[in-house]
RNA sequence: GGCGGAGUAGCUCAGCUGGUUAGAGCAGCGGAAUCAUAAUCCGCGUGUCGGGGGUUCGAGUCCCUCCUCCGCUACCA
């Protein structure tokens, strides 16, 4: 039996499900998965956490707006956004809402321990505040008019308030956050945030209101419920919440801490130093590494409601597939970068990697065996020196693989993958099957045999990417299903001669522009 | 302003601690093949490596300077 492996515990962001979710929404939830589903072949246990984050002036504005209560408003989106996980096949083990009463509870008790370890303290915090943004702003980011009206960047009109607050001594943390960074240098990735965030708290750090009086929608704070959390300390700990903290001690230990936080770049600061501060306070361990991810260009401009180009995902997935969009997602923008979307370059990758790389690969393979080899695993013979560098090849990968998954280079996974894809096609041009098929058929065999093990190959290792495309190719192969774990990448797996597969069909279909109606 | 990142073929980008004729994919052009989802394979690039200066036997790769773009510069997330 092979030995235990480490259990793996990851997390995206959690939504705000004020309104749909968008095709960015997307784009984070895949790439966590296809990292979840990694470790999982890799025989780890893993646990993936992903949901909404629920409380919060805005989630009752716009649920008193709709005439509900704000628990319906964001059981209505958060459905929404759950469907939208389950359509792009995203395979998380809890859908966590803030509303959940376990994570009520967990929140309050890790605001009691912060509390309980002096850190937290009732202050009053005052300055100019905007309704509408739920915010408050410094005097110079605010404009005042000639008609004495004082109003925010965002326009909204701004009133001096003075709230009773709790506080929390982030001043206290900027040395242990500096050793944090320093003793673990792959706590934030990529590493240009990490500089960022360095910079940030070396500047110092001042300490955090961490509660609201003018709105109820948020958790009680513990022993005064007048005030509820502020938004961020409640959404940060859902990601304990999800371990089982703090009534499940055993499950808690089990996954906690996080092997990765997954989210985008805007909310670095609040996961890399609001949040470790208030582990480090309530006696937690942080967790290991802090990943952000960039965001999603529609051809190089910003994606935003009023220009109208926001992508729905449900359209998106109807228009080009979900394996599809998952792959160019993945593929075509380094993870950890910005990335650009437009349709001919969704098309390109469609047609390019997926139909006629792959897709082609396997059905010119697989068609010859049906016809040439009764539909079974061919027999080879000895390997020849070329069939031996593509099995070399083929071997190779699964170490490229996992060091670009330790990198989280996501794109590099698939660039290594496509590169052997590649090199098959010409292994299979050069070595003209259907030539050999009249010349010499035991050599015509081992060439069909060579391609096939390179497609059960790539087709293992595209399963994080493209999960039901994978599945797919894996049944054409005769793959049992309990043989699709990475223990069966290479010698390990190799396909029996003999195997019986069923007939071929292609797996990736060339995308066809639409007729356009005159 | 300060800190950080980036500027390499039409497009998207690789190029680690300086070293033979600067690479890949896509697009384009020409050819081959016909097993296959008209897919595949082969061949074809005179690119001021943002501008200028410098160090060096030798720089896309180091130093200086200038230009352009982007991110961060706290309590909106």
């Amino acid at each position: 039996m092979a030995p235990a492996k480490e259990p793996y515990y990851l997390t995206t962001a959690i939504a705000y499900p004020n309104g749909a979710p968008h095709i960015g929404h997307v784009y984070e939830v895949i790439a966590s998965d296809a990292i979840a589903r990694f470790h999982r072949l890799e025989g780890r246990e893993v646990r993936f956490l992903t949901g909404t984050d629920e409380h919060g002036l805005k989630m009752a504005q716009s649920a008193a707006r709709e005439g509900v209560t704000p628990f319906e408003w964001a059981t209505r989106n958060a459905d929404r956004f759950r469907a939208m996980d389950e359509l792009y096949g995203v395979s998380f083990d809890r859908f966590i809402r803030t509303t959940d009463a376990d994570h009520i509870a967990a929140s309050q008790e890790l605001w009691r321990r912060m509390a309980a370890n002096g850190d937290i303290y009732l202050g009053r915090y005052e300055g100019w505040y905007s309704v509408r943004d739920e915010a408050y702003f410094d005097e110079a980011e605010t404009t005042r008019h000639p008609d004495g009206r004082r109003t925010a960047p965002s326009g909204a009109p701004v009133e001096w308030v003075i709230e009773e607050s709790y506080f929390f001594r982030l001043s206290a943390y900027q040395d242990r956050l500096l050793k944090l960074y320093e003793d673990e240098p792959g706590f934030i990735g990529p590493d240009a945030r990490r500089n960022e965030v360095l910079a940030f708290v070396k500047r110092g750090l001042a300490d955090l209101s961490i509660s609201r009086t003018t709105f109820d929608w948020g958790v009680p704070v513990p022993d005064d419920p007048k005030h509820v959390m502020y938004v961020w300390v409640d959404a940060l700990t859902n990601y304990v919440t999800g371990t089982g903290f703090p009534e499940d001690e055993d499950s808690f230990r089990r996954w906690w801490p996080a092997d990765l936080h997954v989210i985008g770049k805007d909310i670095i600061r609040f996961h890399t130093v609001y949040w470790p501060a208030f582990l480090l306070s309530a006696g937690l361990p942080t967790p290991k590494r802090v990943f952000a991810h960039g965001f999603l260009n529609n051809k190089g401009e910003k994606m935003s409601k009023s220009v109208g180009n926001v992508l729905d995902p449900f359209t998106f997935a109807e228009t080009y597939g979900v394996d599809a969009v998952r792959y160019f997602l993945l593929r075509e923008t380094p993870f950890g970068q910005d990335g650009s979307y437009s349709h001919e370059a969704i098309v390109g990758r469609i047609n390019a990697d997926l139909a006629n790389d792959l897709g082609n690969l396997a059905q010119r393979s697989l068609s010859m065996i049906a016809k040439n080899s009764e539909g079974r695993a061919p027999e080879p013979a000895a390997f020849s020196e070329a069939d031996r560098a593509m099995l070399a090849s083929v071997d190779a990968l699964p170490g490229l693989v996992r060091k670009a998954f330790d990198d989280l280079a996501l794109h590099q996974a698939l660039s290594a993958i496509w590169a052997v894809v590649a090199e098959a096609n010409r292994y299979f041009a050069g070595q003209e099957p259907w030539a050999l098929k009249k010349t010499d058929p035991a050599r015509m065999a081992t060439v069909l045999y060579v391609t096939a093990e390179t497609v059960r190959n790539v087709a293992l290792l595209a399963q994080p990417f493209t999960p039901a495309s994978a599945a797919k190719l894996l049944d054409l192969l005769g793959v049992a299903e309990d043989a699709r774990g990475f223990d069966r990448l290479g010698e390990a797996g190799r396909l029996a001669p003999g195997t019986a597969f069923p007939a071929p069909q292609p797996v990736f279909p060339r995308f066809v522009e639409p007729e356009v109606a005159a």
